[in-house]
DNA sequence: GAGTTTGAAACT
DNA sequence: CAGTTTCAAACTC
């Protein structure tokens, strides 16, 4: 994948370090082959170090950090969603990945660092041939792939006019980027790193022989993937929170709360059938978020291993659910919270109790309504609250004709899904965090 | 960390 | 070209 010296001269400059050219045999192959690869890009890279290592080392750190773009789709219940995981800049910085080869001898395509034209640098491989020292066996065996695919070491994410190159892929606009062989998953969906337009941070397109693919412009089953790569957003999790717990807790039957089932027009039903789809749709988010919360609360605190800190900031999607399944929802929040206090818990919320008390109790408070914490007495009144959250809002709707829910009620889970939380304006505590 | 799954690369 | 084997990474637990 390493863009970084696939290109025929791009490579050698690899000046500094630079190991191996295939750009050299490459045009050698290509004057026999077809000037295809030759002609374009030549001049480009004139014999100098210009791409090469430079970018790659420091001229492209701020790239190389996990860049976030603006970018993205918005779905019900969450927030902004990239619309592309971050494009893979080759790795990170200069540190790349490390090999672990075994069998190959690093002088197949199976080798990562091979395979981009490098030589295999405090990799933990064993029987290493990708190196200097072993420079004629491994000058063969390039020949040798070669021979068979002439593209063979030029990297598979391209821009649509073939361009290779890291700061040309990075730049290309979404869509535009494409794999010059498309993958052949089967099982994944395409929404896992086993597929090489997924890790590419790109689409699939129609040369791609996927199965069942989920990889493409406008999948919210991809954008629920890369929802790690979000900032954190404590609005959004509360809004998954309680949706998550609304559709959890047994159906609330409106007649065992003493209100009668309210009577909507067609319009509300309307509404209220869209609702219930961003209900569901915030619901299934929750674990997502709450996964990707607790990976960044272990970074904070630095506790977990690395790869778990990583993840914090965008790893595998996938890594998410799995958490998820693993945790107790309640526990993991009372860890979580205290540490993440600081982004904007300070809120007071109002809430109409079964008995139609008002409360006003810290937006923190409402965290009890998460699955498994009705255990807790001062929580009971949140819980107590979010029975009639529900039926407040229903029933005001279907009695009065007046559709808009009486302000000052209390809070309507209908309107904390509309990311109108009734915060008591006169409670103190500045609320001011705000990631 | 050990074991499993996955799909590209290699091979027949 | 298709079917199989090999391989190392991604993933899971
Ligand atoms: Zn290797
Ligand atoms: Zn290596
Ligand atoms: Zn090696
Ligand atoms: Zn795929
Ligand atoms: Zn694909
Ligand atoms: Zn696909």
């Amino acid at each position: 994948m390493q863009a970084g010296s696939g290109q025929q001269q791009s490579a050698i400059p690899g000046s500094t370090g630079t190991p191996y050219n295939a750009a050299l045999l490459f045009q050698a192959q290509a004057g026999q082959i077809s000037g295809q690869m030759l002609a374009p890009r030549l001049a480009l890279m004139p014999g100098g170090a210009r791409t090469g290592a430079a970018p790659m080392g420091a001229g492209t750190a701020a790239a190389a950090g996990a860049q976030y773009r603006p970018a993205g789709v918005h779905l019900p219940g969450m927030g902004m969603i990239l619309k592309a995981p971050p494009r893979k800049s080759g790795g990170s910085q200069k540190g790349r990945k490390h090999c672990n080869c075994k069998n190959s001898r690093c002088l197949k395509l199976y080798c990562e660092c091979f395979a981009s034209g490098r030589y295999c640098d405090n990799c933990n491989c064993l029987s290493c041939f990708n190196n200097k020292e072993s420079e004629a066996v491994r000058q063969s065996a390039v020949e040798a792939i070669l021979e068979r695919n002439p593209n063979a070491f030029r990297p598979k994410i391209q821009t649509a006019d073939g361009d290779t190159h890291p700061q040309s892929v990075r730049n290309a606009p979404d869509g535009s980027v494409r794999h010059s062989k498309g993958c052949n998953c089967k099982k994944s969906s395409c929404l896992k790193k086993y597929c090489e337009c997924f890790q590419g941070g790109i689409f699939c397109t129609e040369i791609c022989k996927c199965v069942d693919c989920k990889n493409y412009d406008g999948s919210e089953a991809r954008a629920q993937v890369l929802s790690c790569h979000e900032p954190f957003n404590m609005q959004s999790l509360h809004q998954a929170a309680q949706a998550h717990a609304a559709l959890k807790r047994p159906r609330m039957q409106p007649h065992q709360m003493g209100i009668r089932p309210p009577v909507l027009s067609m319009p509300q039903q309307a509404m209220a059938q869209q609702q219930a789809m961003m209900l569901q749709a915030a619901s299934n988010n929750y674990a997502a978020q709450l996964a990707q919360l607790q990976s960044r609360q272990a970074y904070l605190t630095g506790a977990g291993s690395g790869a778990q800190q990583l993840a914090a900031f965008g790893g595998t999607g996938a890594l998410g659910m799995q958490h998820m399944q693993q945790m107790q929802h309640m526990q993991q929040m009372q860890q979580v919270l205290p540490g993440l206090r600081p982004m904007g818990m300070q809120q007071m919320v109002q809430v109409m109790a079964q008995d139609g008390s008002v409360h006003h109790i810290p937006a923190q408070s409402l965290m009890s309504l998460l699955p498994g914490a009705a255990q807790q007495q001062q929580q009971q009144v949140a819980l107590a609250a979010a029975a009639s959250v529900v039926p407040v809002s229903a029933a005001s709707a279907g009695t009065s004709s007046a559709p808009a829910a009486p302000a000052g009620v209390g809070v309507s889970l209908l309107s904390l899904l509309n990311g109108a939380i009734n915060t008591s304006s006169s409670a103190a505590a500045g609320a001011g965090g705000g990631l």
